[in-house]
RNA sequence: GUGGCCGUAGCUCAUCAGGUAGAGCACCGGAUUGUGACUCCGGAGGUGGCGGGUUCGAGACCCGUCGGCCACCCCA
């Protein structure tokens, strides 16, 4: 019998990452709250010609890291490699773009890629877009909710931003000519990668890694040169707007982003704690996206966080380490009559104190047993029912961390005695 | 898609000039009648990723394949 295993690049995440996720969810969605950002949910599956039709045809992730497949009735589908897309398409299905918007969603994500840190084939997204708004303070707005979420995280200091304009559509089509000419009368000074880049998608060679290249580019057209007079002014309102906050940020002349949609403000938090993929937060602005899609022209911006890279980075800097789950009180019970008993006793227990952590020990076994697991369970106090006490209608009450001495309370008289030595037991340890 | 490293008990790893595997932790049981942690004793658990090959004999050598990690590419 052969073992199945998750598909490569999907993984579990267990119990013990699960509470960063679980921090980092609720710190997000709070502070969305905060800023006036609705949570929209998307489906994970959307028509193959939506991604097409917006990330790029020529994109690597159309063109190869796609999950795509035909539905039963021949359709192309696909499942979703990014957030944005999707939301547009809701945003113009269900009308929400007569007035602005700003909304954010969270979920799987899905690129066939080669797994390594940082980066898996089912990976996670927080992904925050506004509409309707054509002025640069909603560019800052994005910003600095991004900065203030890395404080609340823990993590501000362990990140960067650099920020860019890519400019019109226009003004990137012509830097883009400039540039394939320039490059390609040197074409044989470009390595592989980049030569190829050349005819895919010329403006990804600025970000290139290769230092001869990056040399090369150090007297290539510039792309700031080529600039549109709108976008030279909305890209130093943005500067000044976040210079007003005190949110520091670098302006990398050579950040573009790989998707086709993308205009004027782009930026990406970056990190250098975790290997080759420090880009944890990323975006810009899509002016024209929404009428290339079959919407009304309507301006818009946003950006999407990897989940998986942020936890990385919470749990590598060792900030905001969530409390070990543990529970309050282990219920040891030997013996059917005082489980029977036991068990009555812990349901009125639970009635009275919500929020109090019970394991109940399930499967049977010895005194010495159970105690033993109520050890290794983290438990503040061992709740203790045997036969004499089910008669007698109490427990023995049994601190397992503190000092204190066992006591027998009486059954009816639990959650107060319950509720005493557990803060009494906490405040001790 | 390309490259490097790696694949032995649940976990972390060891062993050896090639002679059919071990430790620590974890797990289970015991050390006077119904009480955890520490200690002691005992136990269970591996067709050594899978498939070929070389050999009298391979976990150890060779090939293939699958998987993992990291990097390139690309991107969150």
């Amino acid at each position: 019998m052969t073992t199945i295993k998750a598909i490569r690049g999907m993984n579990d995440i267990l119990p013990e990452h699960t509470p960063y996720w679980q921090r980092l969810e609720s710190t997000v969605s709070g502070l969305l709250a905060s800023y006036g950002y609705g949570e929209i949910r998307l489906p994970i599956v959307e028509h193959t010609e939506l991604f097409k039709r917006s990330i790029g045809e020529v994109t690597d992730i159309v063109e190869k890291e796609m999950y795509s497949f035909d539905d039963r009735n021949g359709e192309s589908l696909t499942l979703r490699p990014e957030g944005t897309a999707g939301c547009v398409r809701a945003a113009i299905q269900q009308g929400l773009l007569s007035v602005p918007q700003r909304m954010w969603y969270a979920g799987p994500m899905f690129r066939y890629e080669r797994p390594q840190k940082g980066r898996q084939r089912q990976f996670h997204q927080i992904g925050v877009e506004a509409f309707g708004t054509a002025t640069p303070d909603i560019d800052a707005e994005l910003i600095l909710l991004t900065a203030r979420l890395w404080r609340l995280l823990g993590i501000d200091q362990h990140v960067t931003l650099e920020l860019n304009s890519i400019g019109s559509s226009q003004a990137r089509a012509d830097y883009r000519a400039a540039l394939v000419t320039w490059l390609s009368e040197r074409r044989e000074q470009l390595d592989e990668d980049s030569q190829r880049r050349l005819e895919s998608n010329p403006l990804r060679i600025l970000d290139s890694k290769n230092p001869d290249t990056q040399a090369l580019l150090d007297n290539a057209p510039n792309l700031a040169d080529f600039l549109d007079e709108e976008s030279v002014a909305d890209f130093a309102r943005v500067c000044d707007l976040l210079d007003a906050c005190g949110v520091s940020y670098t302006i990398n002349r050579r950040l573009v982003r790989g998707l086709d949609y993308y205009n004027k403000t782009v930026f990406e938090w970056v990190t250098s704690e975790l290997g080759a993929q420090g880009t944890v937060c990323a975006g810009g602005r899509y002016d024209g996206l929404v009428e290339q899609l079959g919407g009304k022209a309507t301006p818009g911006i946003g950006f999407a966080m990897g989940v998986e890279r942020l936890v990385l980075l919470i749990e590598a800097v060792g900030a905001q380490a969530p409390a070990p789950e543990r529970a309050d009180v282990y219920v040891v019970a030997v013996g059917d009559n005082a489980h029977r008993t036991a068990l009555a006793a812990i349901e009125a227990l639970r009635t009275a104190l919500p929020e109090l952590r019970v394991i109940q020990h399930v499967g049977g076994g010895s005194f010495k047993s159970q105690l033993k697991k109520a050890d290794k369970s983290g438990a503040a106090v061992a709740l203790i029912v045997g036969e004499d006490e089910a008669a007698a209608g109490v427990a023995g009450l049994k601190p397992l961390r503190g000092q204190g001495e066992q006591t027998q309370v009486a059954l009816g008289d639990l959650a107060e005695n319950v509720s005493n030595i557990v803060m009494q037991d906490i405040t001790a340890t």
